[in-house]
DNA sequence: GTCATTCGCTACGGTAACGTTTCGGAATTG
DNA sequence: CAATTCCGAAACGTTACCGTAGCGAATGAC
C-alpha cells in the first residue's frame, strides 16, 4: 500500500516478530479478553506505539499472530479419492488443532462474538478459504457419484468438521489421531458409496 | 441453605424476574462481554445491590438467566429404539437452539473462554447431564447390538451432535428442521446397524 | 554529516465496569 | 407500633485498558 520507504530508520523485523509471538503467547494463556495491547508490548518489550502503528486493531494483530504461529503447515489435497483426500486434510487439521494453536483459535472464535472486527478478519483468512475448498471438493465427488446416494454435499461437510471443532467450543481438547481416525470412519461409511 | 425467613419484608418476585429477563435480553444482544451487571440493573429497574444480594457472580446470573428462558423444554427420551431417541432429541434441541436460545448459548460458550466460574457452571448445569444421557444411551445401544460393527460411543456422539454446536462456534445459525434430517440421515447411516 | 523515520519509554486524559457502601423508604410479621 | 428485611438510587474509590503525544536515541540512505 504505502510506497516503499528508502530514506529513513527501517522497520526492526525483530520487534515485528517479537510482538507476534508475544501476542500469540497472550492469546494462548489469556484468551481473547485478556488480549490487551499492552500487555502485548509489554511482553514483548516494545511500546505501544509501535504496535499501534503497524497494526490498525486487536483483531488484526491476533489473526497475524495466529498465521505467523501457524505458518503455511495446512494442505488442502486434491489427488486421490474424495474419502482420502478429506481424510487426509481432517487428521492433518487435527494435529495443528491440538495444543497451543486450537487454543488460540479457540479464543479467537469465542472472541469473535463479541468483536465483529475479529469475526470478520477470522472469516475471510481462516474459515472462508477452508470452506471454500471443501465446498469444490465435495461437489467434485458428488458430480462423480463418490457419494451415497441422497448426501447433500453441506450435510456431509457438516459430518465430517462438526467433531473437529466442537471441542473448542466447550473447551476441551481435539482428539487425537486414534479418536479422530474413529469418528472418520463413522463419518465417511455414512457419506461415501463403498466401491 | 439459608433458614427460611418468617420476617422481614420479603422477596420481590417481580425483581427477580425482571432481572432475569433483563439479563437474558442483554446477553442475546450484546454477548458475555457487554453483559454488565449495572447494564443488567438498570435495564431491569432494579438496583445493583439487589443483584449482588442473590446472585455470587456474574456467570451464575447468565447461567439462570438462561435456564428461566429455557424451562424445562427439553425430553430426554427413552423409548424406542436408540436411532429415534436420537433424532428426536437432537431434533428438539436444534429447534430450542435456533433463534434467541442459541445465541445465548452462543455467548455464553464464548465467554467461558475467558471466564472459568462460567465454563464450571455451565458444564455441571448445561452439559454434564446431557453428556451423561448420551453416554449412557449410547452404550445400552451398544450393548443390544444396535450399533455397526466397530463404532465407538464416544465417536459416534461426537458425529451425532458435533454438526448441531458447529455453528454456535462460527456465529452461524442452528440448522433449521430439513437440514437437521439431512446431516442425522447421514450420521445414522454411519452408526445404527441396518435390520 | 544530514535527514527522515522508527525505536522504546513515559505520561496523559478518557471510558467502562467493577464491587462496596450509604441512604430513605416500603413491605411484612407479631 | 416495633422489629426486621428488602427495595431502588446514588456515590465512591479502584482497576484496566484505550488511543495519543512527546521525548531522546538509534538507524540507514543519500
Amino acid at each position: 500500500m504505502t510506497k516503499s520507504r528508502v530514506t529513513g530508520r527501517p522497520r526492526s523485523e525483530t520487534s515485528r516478530e517479537a510482538i507476534l509471538e508475544a501476542a500469540f503467547r497472550l492469546l494462548v494463556a489469556r484468551g481473547y479478553a485478556g488480549f490487551a495491547i499492552e500487555a502485548v508490548a509489554a511482553a514483548a518489550g516494545a511500546g505501544k506505539t509501535t504496535i499501534y502503528r503497524w497494526w490498525r486493531s486487536k483483531a488484526e494483530l491476533a489473526v497475524d499472530a495466529f498465521f505467523h504461529a501457524t505458518q503455511a503447515e495446512l494442505r488442502l489435497p486434491e489427488t486421490g479419492s474424495a474419502e482420502a483426500d478429506f481424510r487426509a486434510q481432517i487428521t492433518e487439521l487435527a494435529a495443528l488443532l491440538r495444543g497451543e494453536r486450537g487454543r488460540a483459535l479457540a479464543a479467537m472464535l469465542g472472541g469473535a462474538r463479541a468483536d465483529p472486527t475479529l469475526a470478520q478478519a477470522l472469516g475471510s483468512r481462516w474459515l472462508e478459504p477452508r470452506r471454500r475448498w471443501g465446498v469444490a471438493r465435495m461437489t467434485r465427488a458428488a458430480e462423480a457419484g463418490d457419494l451415497r446416494p441422497g448426501v447433500e454435499p453441506d450435510a456431509a461437510l457438516a459430518v465430517l468438521y462438526g467433531p473437529l471443532y466442537t471441542p473448542l467450543l466447550f473447551g476441551g481438547e481435539v482428539p487425537g489421531p486414534a479418536a479422530v481416525a474413529a469418528y472418520l470412519d463413522i463419518a465417511c461409511a455414512g457419506i461415501f458409496a463403498r466401491s
